[in-house]
DNA sequence: TTATTTCTTGCTTGTTTATGCCCGATTTGG
DNA sequence: CCAAATCGGGCATAAACAAGCAAGAAATAA
């Protein structure tokens, strides 16, 4: 492991879990204290993190900043997330539903090659901005705040003129026999949609929303192509997706 | 294999694994740790990824966290913004342009009334989210980066369906004979469709703006109805402004 | 075609960096 | 106060590095 990305661990967790101690990161990362402690005395003195007596503390944050870092950075979505990434192709559009997993997605896509990302969400939006490879679509209509995406028939109608090589949806609800659902009924309508329009539907869900049911169907699970999801899964419920058609994808712890 | 489809390679690994390590690739692309080094030099300057001992790491991340915290407020375009608020009314539907000045008034929006916002701007939308009172309404379309804002054919069939009380716009230039102009044409054309569905036209900028032009004529001065801009602004101009029609309002200093 | 130039690559050299280990000093928690 | 954990600095070593050189490939000119 490279030491930037090392410190680049230490970082997330230390967002993660609020405190780090030096032996349990020597253990975690596999390397002896002494490296971990030089680790912590470059971090701190470049002002990433507070040195103390252990370990590390996070630094005192400004007020949005702390807001935005505790709002996410759930770090099983975060691993979903990535391990999507390489379903994604050169020249492809692809469409990027809201929510806080495809956020991170977007946060990290691909940088050395062109592709268009189509979105319902102002926020993955502005996440791409300053991404020079993409050409970026924002998708009208009334902002669903709850969800924060543009909803309902605008919505819908620009839709049914774009054609998407692959579409990721992070999922509320999955059940193999009454499909995908969610809870807002405008949502599943224009869901549904974005469905219809794509090649490929990749969803991305950790365990927990596997085996689960919402107000509003949304579509059968054969519809889907591409399960992406976490470890703990249910082996069983993943077995009758496949029987339906669908292909699975486990991140990496 | 080329040096271009090395370079490729690499990046396309370094995608997929979040990490390359100069040694592993020099096994995987069988050439010498040298023509590696050299070829993550290259990278790095072509600011492809981001090289460190023993490896490279990607680019990306960190940016838009770096340029919020950098994205200094302008004091005087914040009192041209806060100038601009009064002329909201309860239950109007008004436009929030892009650009520094309208997401300073977005951030500044009374919150004791409703009304419905509509904007081209992923970012004035995304500050908006949390607003209680207020319909958010996105227009879609191609997102053209400079401005952080949709245009296009696309957003003006959208702005012809709907009908603005009033529009606040951050001009870039305007001139009392040659009227408002823009440096971008699709830019230009998406302001005139705007300008046309509104009641009212409220121009925001400060004096630095004012006896400018641009390359891309918007519009005659006449078409605008409402200036908000700084004390310093020449009074020649704001005279011939106002012969023209213009209501000026000046900031407080 | 041949000659010349430019690029690319691998090799050699000496240098720098990252890491683990050791040991005396400091801090921590009873 | 003590004992254990943690720390800081020095040292050794192996890995990674930068720079220069020469051979060969590719592009260009004659």
């Amino acid at each position: 492991m490279l030491q930037q990305e090392r410190h680049n661990k230490i970082l997330d967790l230390l967002s993660q879990l609020g405190r780090v101690y030096a032996t349990e990161l020597s253990v975690t990362l596999q390397v002896s204290e002494d490296t971990i402690r030089r680790d912590l005395k470059q971090l701190d003195d470049a002002k990433l993190l507070r040195r103390v007596h252990g370990g590390a503390l996070p630094l005192q944050q400004e007020f949005d900043e702390y807001r935005e870092r505790h709002e996410e950075v759930d770090p099983l979505k975060k691993r979903v997330a990535l391990a999507a990434i390489p379903f994604i192709k050169e020249n492809q559009t692809i469409l990027l539903d809201s929510g806080t997993t495809c956020l991170q997605l977007a946060m990290n896509l691909p940088t050395h090659f062109n592709f268009t990302v189509v979105t319902p969400s102002p926020l993955v939006a502005t996440k791409l901005i300053h991404h020079n490879n993409i050409e970026l679509i924002l998708l009208g209509g009334k902002i669903f705040k709850p969800a924060v995406m543009a909803l309902g028939a605008t919505t819908n109608a620009m839709l049914r003129k774009i054609h998407f090589d692959a579409c990721f949806l992070g999922i509320c609800a999955l059940h193999p026999n009454k499909g995908l659902s969610i809870n807002n009924l405008d949502e599943a309508e224009t869901l549904a949609t974005i469905i219809e329009q794509s090649e490929q539907v990749i969803a991305l869900g950790s365990s927990l929303k596997l085996g689960k049911m919402a107000t509003h169907k949304v579509c059968d699970s054969n519809k889907l192509d591409l399960l992406v999801t976490d470890s703990n899964s249910d082996q069983h419920i993943l077995n009758l997706l496949k029987e339906k058609g669908l292909q699975i994808e486990i991140c990496a712890d």
